[in-house]
DNA sequence: ATCAAAAGCGAATTATCGCTCGTATTCTAA
DNA sequence: TTAGAATACGAGCGATAATTCGCTTTTGAT
């Protein structure tokens, strides 16, 4: 591409410490978001905190706006990176562990960084390019489709786009408000029975069954059969 | 309280066709927020599209938030002025029906005006005492915890506080969704349809039971196992 | 009819903020 | 060593918006 020598504004690859100054700028977008809201992350005062002048800001942002939708996109990366893995896995179990996989996993993504997944979700207007919240819950949906597909004979008859609807948004909503709102209410310990909660709820409507515990007493945790356990770490 | 005579900037209660001024302001910031969104709600536009000059805005709303704030309010009243009286019937109905028009009555609410109900949940910026959604739905919550607690004996051994957040954050987040980002996918046939899965997710839940639907056909249910299977288009 | 209070007005004043641009500094490679 | 490219700097421009204030018009009680 032909460029002017001079004054470009545009954004740019970086090479050396220009990473860092990129790094520097979407990490202090971030601060201030949780710690200051949206409101008070001028350009100026992302410079300012980054330790950077606006115009080497600008050297590598276009606008405000991509600042924002670089953090963001971090964020997303940073979530699919813990979670991708678990998820492959669950599409070839059986319904109950498979739902009881999606819940958890869905709470560990939660659990990445929450003061900036609240702030991403609750501060930001969704307009342009940063009203792309639904592009990822798409996959979510579209990969449940695929697994109520497949495993259709361990389920009761359902439309699968109407069930997968119900499901991916029951599990997204009641992780997102547990993490994100009652975060002083949920202890780790009730998380773990929250998990169990959005698995029964989750499992009932598919099969139409309640779950049956494997045999456990201890009402609390994860009843989760062995291989289970060990993934809700902290 | 003693006043000073002129250039009183705070807020003021009306009398005469200042009531009307006040409306007008309430009703151009709604039609601004859905029609050009939450940028273009400048106070000089808001005064402009009222047909009312920004000294008038100011006599009455101390700055641009309270204008929100009021609108926001506005709304939720009326959502819950068309919603209080199925909502105390429900309280007395078994488990099925209290559910079922639970989770109508949450349709309902969003269909109130789903344009303003989806501008002010995606582009207001949640902060200060604009985060007050909470309010609202810690009512919705309590209500149904009394509601488990008096149906303790039609229903599985659960913990109310649990139980009432799962139920009632998944139904908000299913209607809230359906109505506000599917409403294609969702024609009124096609709600119905929601309303029975929202309905049988729910009481599955609260029940270990399937639902047994009453003679297909009836007037309340898109029920019909069979017709449940079509019309929720691509 | 009269007048004081209430309501309304809108140009002018502040204030903020996104963004540019000319210049200074640092890096890289020959 | 040195030149040119990359990076960084930050005062300041221009635009937009929130808010004010002195003034006019309307209202309603007397």
């Amino acid at each position: 591409m032909a460029r002017k020598p001079s004054t470009k504004p545009r954004k740019q690859a970086s090479q050396r410490r220009s990473r860092a100054t990129v790094d520097a700028l979407v990490e202090a977008t971030a601060r201030i978001l949780v710690r200051e809201g949206f409101d008070k992350a001028s350009t100026n005062r992302i410079a300012e905190v980054a330790g950077v002048s606006v115009g080497s800001l600008y050297q590598y942002f276009p606008c405000k706006e991509a600042l924002v939708a670089a953090l963001a996109d971090r964020h997303t990366r940073e979530i699919l990176r813990v979670v991708r893995g678990e998820l492959a896995e669950a599409m070839d179990l059986p319904v109950e562990q498979a739902v009881r996989k999606l819940v958890a996993v869905a709470v560990k993504g939660h659990r990445v960084d929450p003061a900036l997944h609240r702030a991403l979700a609750e501060q930001i207007p969704r307009v342009g390019k940063l009203g792309d919240v639904a592009t990822f819950n798409r996959d979510n949906y579209a990969l449940f489709k695929a697994y109520l597909e497949k495993h259709r004979d361990e389920i009761r008859p359902v439309d699968p786009d109407l069930a997968s609807f119900v499901c991916v948004t029951s599990i997204e909503a009641l992780t997102h408000n547990a993490v994100l709102h009652h975060s002083k209410r949920f202890s780790d310990q009730a998380m773990l029975a929250l998990i169990d909660e959005g698995t029964r709820l989750v499992v009932g409507y598919l099969t139409g069954r309640e779950i049956r515990w494997p045999g456990c007493g201890e009402a609390e945790s994860a009843c989760a059969r062995g291989s289970l356990r060990d993934n809700h770490g902290f």
